[in-house]
DNA sequence: TTGAAAGCGATACCAA
DNA sequence: TTGGTATCGCTTTCAA
């Protein structure tokens, strides 16, 4: 058993106190003495004061958690959370901050498990599908946390940083319909949780229950009715998850429909890289992606720039130092229309 | 303030350990009793058992540390290593456990500090150069922890797993030397730690602090000493860092060099990639590089594949739960030669 | 400069 | 099935 505190305070003959000042308060008392406590703690093998013990009376943790739907490796393996990740690491560095990485289940009861029981400051709610459930749950811890997606009911000082989703994707859209692409196919990610991959009838946008993913499907509807295609003529794919293989299953089905596409706008670069997959070989597509992941560019993608380690490092300072001012806690990021190759104008056939 | 479960017994009118008992042994009590202390809690706004406390009591977290060389961010970015935390996540996932990331200063105190201060059950020593610091105030701690380079001091216990870098090392270069080449340059990332971007002497691969670095250059001179090129021969390059840019810078200083390389031997994709950027346009060098992550494949590069998922996902396991046996606690990975077209026979001149 | 006492918020054993 | 009690290991006034 590791010695404690109250060991090494016996040991020396002073009280618990004394040995807790020479390790936290140094000017508490005379340097002879904090050495003499130093030298026989290190004697003695006491490992220096116990972290849980020392959160639970200070109340604080000195660490932060990120809350990612379902799986954690989701984490390391989608581009563009990575990038994030490492602006709001690198941020959290700088202000002396662990980060906590906790997966969160897709039941109610389990994700409100699993913020209950994560020892941590805060969350940064890295852009969930029902991230609902995890914020009413840290809601009620009543600690602060930072979104990614505008809370469906946000308070006047909910922290928040992001896009607006919804404009940048009507800009891309907009491209790809000046290029004269009529016959579209839009590409989600989970646009109906539990649908399997491909097409999907939806009365409108609004029924989609990501917040992301909603933002830019009608980003994208809004440029097609400008120039006069309504939303039931827009052809609605999703793929089961956000990587290549789910998204290019999703487009796999178009190859053999009557009348496919000319262009299909993904909600990802990942689902775009993806649906490339799944139309190479036939006649060219237009597709587009999201975000500009490294990927993207090598990939020669068009697609919209948003700037990543920003958005993190911004969450991170959003909940370390807030704005004292309610209005600056809520930071709308600039995106940028990024034109590649990818797209083109309507084959004339 | 928030309530506590004192203030919950007290509403209910019950004991606290009666009110621990309706959260975590449910079939301690009534289920109508049960019922009644949750609905009082809600309504109290009472959000459960606090983690820290309960961490106290139980004597264990949920959580292992991750730990990482200096930046943070550095887990993000470096695509090898987000291969390994993929791994490392899913596996710790499903062992309920959380992962936190805990930056290591380059300095021992900070170390020190940072490792004492980290409210978890154990820790993954994500290969750092200067690990020894971190893992004499682990094992201070007395908390379990694994490495993925063989610890300087390792005990019969010690938890491991890792390649043979020196034998990986000098497959590839085994490759190299076949293909004639004779001049050669190594290329490391923080060789000498501060040594400055471009060339370096060095008596032998046994100075290299860094274990994964020595073993891998140590690999490489074996090689070619097999095939008369002694160590002095060998050009040993340093980047101050294990990314694309600073290998170039690197390398650069050779592309005006009298008798410049034939080949260059790099002890990560990464910094082969950044090779191969110094080098492009130049006149034909081949280069190798190591671990063989996604970019390597794209960028046709010869290297050494090792699992890193698995890597990982076999770390958080000998964590979780380590084998009874103490041999199968130190575990070596395969590894395969992977050739591609970035190598190739000397050309004649 | 040092120490005594009072918690921080919870859990687990054992007795009722 | 429920409650009392001891503790987990530390920090922090406040008084000496």
């Amino acid at each position: 058993m590791k010695p404690t505190l109250q060991a090494v305070a016996d040991a020396v003959g002073v009280s618990r106190s004394t040995v807790s000042n020479a390790y936290c308060r140094p000017d508490q008392l005379s340097s002879a003495l904090r050495e003499r406590i130093l030298a026989t703690a290190r004697q003695l093998g006491y490992p220096g004061p116990n972290p849980t013990a020392r959160s639970l009376r200070r109340g604080y943790v000195g660490a932060i958690g990120v809350l990612f739907t379902s799986r954690l490796s989701y984490a390391f393996t989608d581009p563009f959370a990575v990038r994030f990740l490492a602006g709001l690491a690198e941020a959290a560095e700088q202000g002396g901050t662990s980060l906590l990485l906790v997966p969160l289940p897709d039941d109610p009861a389990g994700a409100r498990v699993a913020v209950e029981n994560a020892a941590v400051d805060g969350f940064c709610v890295y852009c969930a599908g029902h991230e609902g459930w995890a914020i009413d749950a840290i809601r009620g811890r009543g600690v602060p946390y930072v979104t990614t997606a505008p809370p469906d009911t946000a308070g006047p000082d909910d922290r928040f940083v992001g896009i607006d989703e919804r404009a940048a994707a009507r800009e891309i859209a907009r491209h790809v319909a000046r290029l004269g692409h009529r016959r579209v196919a839009l590409l989600g990610d989970s646009v109906l949780p539990g649908a399997p991959a491909g097409p999907l009838r939806l009365a409108a946008a609004t029924e989609v229950p990501h917040p992301t993913t909603r933002g830019r499907l009608a980003g994208f509807a809004d440029a097609f009715a400008e120039v006069g295609v309504a939303w039931p003529e827009l052809t609605v794919l999703t793929a089961p998850a956000n990587d290549r293989a789910a998204a290019a299953a999703a487009v796999a089905a178009l190859r053999t429909a009557d009348r496919s596409p000319t262009a299909v706008l993904a909600c990802s670069d990942v689902l775009a890289l993806g649906a490339r997959d799944a139309l190479a070989g036939g006649p060219p597509v237009s597709v587009t992606g999201f975000d500009d992941v490294p990927e993207a560019a090598a990939a020669g993608l068009t697609t919209v720039r948003q700037p990543a380690e920003e958005k993190g490092r911004i969450a991170a300072r959003l909940l370390l130092d807030p704005p004292a001012e309610p209005g600056a806690r809520q930071v709308l990021l600039p995106t940028t229309l990024v034109v590649r190759s990818s797209t083109g104008p309507v084959p004339r056939s």
